[in-house]
DNA sequence: TTTCAGTCAATAAA
DNA sequence: TTTATTGACTGAAA
């Protein structure tokens, strides 16, 4: 009805009809061969992803599994290492016969309490070995001479081993004829054994020491009487707080030495987590982490020209694709998984360790869980992998090394000035430091000598960069991709979408930063010069009267006089406060550091109100008179 | 526990 | 926008 109604009003309308179905018809048709085509589409799409995901996984289990059997071989030879650890202790300290004061350096107390009773007789027999001595090493000691051999050995396992070392060293000696080999009543187990602190302060008489207690003065006659004793142990205690550059000791293997790098990337993996909730591929940086390293020891095995007989086990037709722990030596071993790993891993892998990761293993070694036991091990590490880090950044011997840090820092920044490179850029890629610390390092440098190990590092780094023929235009590319990207995020941003939206609530949180006044710290500056030191009392005094917070107040005494020593404005301040029997404050004992004062109280109580008069009239107003009236009291 | 070296984020200055 | 300054923090040493 309808359509006849249509028909009849309008029947020419009816070809257009026509028309405009047919034409959606085609329309649909074409849609619904857009909508097969974007469903195949996704479909590739969702396959391609779904293999690579699985490529992934077998990629992640494969490297977990190499990761598990590095495990398992080092689980397995750790009584070996223990044992060979405690061999070089022994060793170590059989020198005492000829030269005791190189063991008494060279040999924490704590290796010979460690030595195991079980390894006591191998050790022995091994230590005789190395030392072509095969006689029974009790012979020369009447005491223990008269017993059966079986006896001497019963008696020494069951004795704790320092005992039989002890016994080992004596008869040592002795047969040197330096101290008498008899075993006193008192025993080896000194009662009275005595601290280097107790023994230097409160020295015995000679004629009062049994030839126990002579026994330490002995050693340090040789010690005095070697001109070269002194230098030994200074290096060696340098090298103990990190000072001087961790060298691999002759004695210790290339294999103990990857054990070491072995022990870091396990550490590392238990960093991976909190790594890859923050982003980015955390395997992979465990795994170059062990690459860079282990190729670095690789390289110093292959100049290492003198290794020691425990080396004898030579890199021999090796399966590197076979990954057998059971049949290679631990360099053969951890050289097949390089191998094997970087077959997996692209080519465009950075030649050296980017700052941010050599942080990424400081920082996963500093956060270990405090435990006495394996402490010791960890700080031993984290001092390797440093020196590791700078050795491998110079290729030279740091020990003998000094850079110019003025002229370095000169250069770099001639460098960044003339091919317009941020500090930004430079900080974040070469250092691994922010702008401002960059711009700290480049204005104010400190001179070589003063600078901490972690602070020569930014020089060595600077130093190799500005070596490096390549370092402008590197530098240069990832800065335009930084602008780029800064540029498309401003674009994006600019498109409707902004995020400071939300960190707008975030800063609404956040503490404000304290901005100190002209007049705060002009009279800051003034107590500084009355007291460079100030007592608690002073720095609660202080931000009472300013209104700070007393933390504010000693920070700002921190900072200035590591400014002050940093920009050279005074000498350095060797004076610390004291407490001056006179008065209810401390004083300091030298008030100016630039002037010395006369040391007369009088003349000082004074001369300080004086000072401080002076000093606070650059104080203004209600400030000044607080400061004047805070330091008067 | 205090001090220091090194560092950062926020901010000021250029 | 880049660089310099500064208050605060961390880890290590004394």
């Amino acid at each position: 009805m309808d359509f006849c109604v249509f028909t009849a009003a309008s029947p020419r309308s009816d070809g257009q009809k026509m028309m405009m179905f047919t034409s959606r018809d085609r329309d649909i048709q074409h849609l619904e061969e857009e909508v097969q085509r974007l469903q195949r589409l996704l479909q590739e799409v969702q396959e391609r992803t779904a293999n690579h995901i699985a490529l992934l996984q077998q990629q992640l289990a494969n490297k977990s599994q190499d990761i598990e059997r590095l495990q398992d071989k080092l689980q397995s030879q750790q009584d070996y290492e223990k044992i060979k650890t405690e061999l070089r202790t022994l060793r170590a300290l059989s020198q005492t016969a000829d030269d005791p004061h190189v063991v008494s350096v060279s040999s924490p107390p704590s290796d010979v309490s460690s030595v195991s009773v079980e390894n006591d007789h191998v050790i022995q027999r091994e230590l005789h070995h190395l030392l072509g001595k095969d006689e029974p090493l009790s012979e020369s000691c009447p005491d223990i001479s008269g017993l059966p051999v079986e006896n001497r050995r019963s008696s020494s396992s069951s004795s704790s081993s320092s005992v039989s070392l002890h016994m080992f060293i004596k008869a040592e000696n002795d047969s040197d004829g330096d101290v008498s080999c008899a075993v006193e009543s008192d025993g080896f187990m000194d009662e009275d054994e005595r601290t280097v602190s107790d023994i230097l302060a409160r020295p015995k008489p000679w004629r009062k020491l049994t030839s126990r207690g002579r026994e330490p003065f002995l050693r340090m006659k040789h010690f005095l009487s070697d001109e070269h004793s002194i230098q030994t142990l200074r290096i060696i205690q340098e090298r103990l707080r990190g000072i001087v550059p961790w060298v691999r000791p002759p004695e210790m293997s290339s294999d103990e030495v990857i054990r070491n790098i072995l022990d870091q990337s396990r550490l590392e993996l238990m960093d991976v987590d909190s790594r890859s909730l923050r982003g980015g591929d955390a395997s992979e940086d465990v795994i170059r982490n062990i690459l860079h390293q282990a190729e670095h020891e690789m390289q110093l095995h292959s100049h290492v020209t003198n290794e020691t007989p425990r080396d004898t086990v030579k890199p021999k037709e090796v399966d590197y694709g076979t990954l057998n722990p059971s049949v290679q030596s631990p360099t053969d071993f951890v050289q097949s998984i390089i191998r094997k790993v970087k077959c997996e891993m692209d080519e465009d892998t950075h030649p050296s360790a980017s700052p941010a990761s050599l942080s990424s293993v400081n920082r996963s070694l500093r956060t270990l869980p405090v435990d006495s036991g394996p402490r010791a091990q960890a700080d031993f590490q984290l001092v390797c992998v440093e020196s590791c880090e700078v050795e491998s950044l110079t290729g030279l011997d740091l020990q003998s090394l000094e850079l110019d840090t003025g002229s370095i820092t000169q250069r770099v920044k001639e460098a960044l000035t003339l091919n317009n490179i941020g500090q930004r850029v430079f900080g974040e890629e070469v250092l691994g430091l922010t702008q401002s610390s960059v711009s700290e390092l480049l204005s104010h440098p400190k001179p070589w000598t003063k600078l901490s190990l972690k602070g020569k590092e930014n020089f060595i780094r600077m130093h190799r960069w500005l070596q490096d023929p390549h370092n402008v235009q590197r530098l240069t590319k990832i800065d335009q991709r930084a602008r780029l990207k800064r540029d498309s995020q401003r674009t994006f941003d600019g498109h409707g979408f902004c995020l400071g939206d939300y960190t707008g609530a975030f800063e609404a949180v956040k503490r404000p930063r304290v901005v100190l006044s002209a007049q705060e710290k002009d009279a800051l500056r003034a107590a500084y010069q009355l007291e460079p030191y100030p007592s608690q009392y002073t720095i609660e005094r202080l931000a009472s009267q300013l209104g700070l917070q007393t933390s504010t107040v000693s920070n700002w005494f921190y900072n200035y006089r590591s400014r002050i020593r940093r920009d050279g404005l005074t000498e350095p301040l060797q004076t610390r406060t004291v407490q001056s029997p006179a008065s209810t404050s401390p004083v300091s004992s030298s008030l100016v550091p630039i002037k010395q004062e006369p040391s007369d109280p009088e003349m000082e109580d004074t001369q300080r109100h004086t000072r401080v008069s002076v000093a606070v009239q650059a104080v203004t107003s209600v400030k000044t008179e607080k400061v004047e009236d805070l330091l008067s009291f």
